[in-house]
DNA sequence: TACTTGATCAACCATTTGATTGATTACAAG
DNA sequence: CTTGTAATCAATCAAATGGTTGATCAAGTA
């Protein structure tokens, strides 16, 4: 019984959500438009209830928002949610491209003085600590 | 015993990767820097062993890779893996932007002509296929 | 009211996952 | 050769996940 913990475990979700194989493909499916739960199910092989599971998980990820209309419960994707899923994973693929830019730099300074050291045996990272949020 | 099946497999366990919040603290982690299991185990409550299968795990998803110094194992990040997620996400979440752009243009046409209709309630989406990999 | 459709709820089962402890391999130093 | 360190392997266990079937709820319709 979760609510909406925080925006921390709002990422956890989102991830795992993506994590299975069916909830990408209804993602697919509903980049394209809204769909009902009907025919979500209809290309795969699983039961209307386990795609009606799929959409809960999907839906307390925030990554859709179920709607209504007349006894048909339309399936919306939510595009800010991925938008923030590319952030995350973008912040620290940029911080290690960055890394690598420093590197090269080092080494190109180095290259002037003496012979090239082994270059990454040992973490040249300073802090412990992370920022995840 | 799954050695590497296809590219399309390799994105299920990219995201599966992803979806554990130790994980995605150790890609942080190494976002700054190649790192070995017992410097990445030290913020954490587990233990070394749990963070070596945690490794494994990522490293069959190819976004990191585990290099020899000596005895130690440093693991480094491999953006390009991360790199491809984004892909991903960002294919689907376009697709969305059009379609909601599409839809914008075509109740702007409509308002000119007759009074805006429901908009929304069942899906154009023509092709019940998607395109996953 | 009774019937049909769309979707969820509830209980249940098989498999997988995350983590643990204990033993083992690989390498370096005494 | 023995000790110590870094990391993995192996067996085990509790909890979570994905799926099923059967019952239930909600809305439209004869």
């Amino acid at each position: 019984m979760i609510v909406d913990p925080s925006a921390d475990d709002r990422l956890d979700r989102a991830f795992m959500a993506l994590a299975d194989p069916v909830r990408r493909r209804i993602i697919a499916r509903l980049s394209r438009g809204p769909a009902t739960v009907n025919e979500l199910a209809e290309p795969f092989e699983i039961t209307k209830q386990a795609v009606s599971k799929h959409i809960q998980v999907l839906e307390q990820a925030g990554l859709v928002t179920r709607t209504r209309d007349a006894q048909r419960r339309p399936v919306h994707l939510d595009a800010a949610a991925l938008e923030a899923l590319t952030e995350w994973i973008d912040r620290y693929r940029l911080i290690h491209e960055q890394q690598f830019r420093a590197l090269d730099a080092l080494l190109a300074t180095e290259r002037g003085r003496r012979a090239a050291p082994s270059a990454g045996g040992t973490t040249p990272a300073g802090t412990q600590e992370d920022a995840e949020s």
